[in-house]
DNA sequence: GTATGTTTTAAACAAGTGTTTAAATAAAGT
DNA sequence: ACTTTATTTAAACACTTGTTTAAAACATAC
């Protein structure tokens, strides 16, 4: 298997999965440089610093995390549907990159750095008009009266946290990297009930 | 206010602020050294090394992290109760102590250090009769069969997320840090009626 | 007082850090 | 062919890292 791609995207993708990781403060220039097989100054050469590169890195990382949650909203489904993907989404995006929302979270609590895309994320969910939904559904009594964040406070802890904690869960419980991924889908059907019957506990239609 | 304690516990609690704070290699020696107002050398003369510093303090934050959520188990309570107050104890241990779940769960997975801690506490647990209990009210109905991962699972994941996401969520709707602590108090609440109705769907007593 | 053991300090150490330089190689343009 | 541009490299730069050294300051004994 040859790597056949730049040495410019050699050192992005090694960068990436360095970064991820070990964190920026985790990791060396040396390092990224040996993990995509080119020089140290090679790095520099095309991104100017350690930092730029990692700019980069974690903006188009946090692009393609929160991609995946939002577009289930411009969809045309019923609100109880959504959130249904949402989880469904979520543990799948997460079971296939499962460091990215510590990654995400570590790095965004490091500096107050600011990130459009964060910012962004909530206006787009809005203008999806997901918003009008939720209030038709708590005026007919058939949603429970709670705000988006409330909703994506339920959802991201129940889809996010089990990844995150991964080394403290499977050391407490002495579980196989294997064991604890496949326990986590029967804990995906739980969290669904869970957080479906807590939102919808008057169900009229569906 | 005049800090008249020794140099070694100066330097342990500068240590055990900065590194929950920026973790172990998001911090340097003479930082440490810098906020407890001690010399570099001492830090090495006290604890012999950065690795041994930490060490030290790590074992610290988890004992009395494990100890705060352990203790609601040996008392005599109901089952329900017990989960009630687990809930209610976890989240007023982390609004004190906001970061220490995010620095436990990051220094954990950076190496795979083994923790006595993180094992005893299972121990501890099964020790105290609570998984009896439960076998008992899953017997007679009450409670949904899941077993202690499941319970811990969603016990911490409502708990522990809201706090270790904060950056993430804090920039997603824009809320100050009073604001953003204010509405964790709501969070609770809700918190608590999911999971106890999700657990408890059957409720014969209490 | 001197002597002894402990605590504190400034300075140094080697290794590692991010970054830059200047020369070597390859590619493209004429 | 030659010139110009882009890529790659080894080496160096200045600085920070964890750690150690050796001497100073302090305390407590005798």
């Amino acid at each position: 298997m040859i790597d056949c791609s730049s040495s410019e995207d050699k050192i992005k993708d090694a960068a990436k999965r360095v970064f991820i990781l070990k964190g920026f403060s985790g990791c060396t220039s040396r390092e990224i440089a040996r993990e995509s097989g080119m020089n140290v100054a090679l790095v520099n050469y095309y991104f100017r610093s350690k930092d730029k590169l990692f700019q980069i890195i974690f903006q188009a990382v946090l692009e393609e995390f929160m991609l995946s949650m939002y577009s289930v909203f411009s969809s045309d489904a019923s609100l109880k549907d959504k959130i249904r993907i949402l989880i469904e989404r979520e543990y799948d995006f997460i079971s296939k990159n499962p460091e990215i929302p510590g990654f995400i979270i570590n790095e965004l609590s490091r500096e107050n750095k600011e990130s459009s895309e964060v910012v962004e994320l909530l206006n787009k969910i809005s203008a999806s008009g997901v918003m009008k939904q939720a209030e038709a559904a708590q005026q007919i009594g058939e949603m429970r009266k709670i705000d988006i964040i409330g909703i994506s406070l339920l959802v991201t802890s129940n889809c996010q946290y089990p990844f995150i904690a991964k080394s403290l869960l499977q050391k407490m419980h002495g579980l196989s990297d294997k064991d604890y991924f496949e326990y986590l889908e029967t804990h995906k059907k739980n969290v669904t009930e869970m957080i479906l019957t807590f939102l919808f506990p008057n169900p009229t239609v569906n």
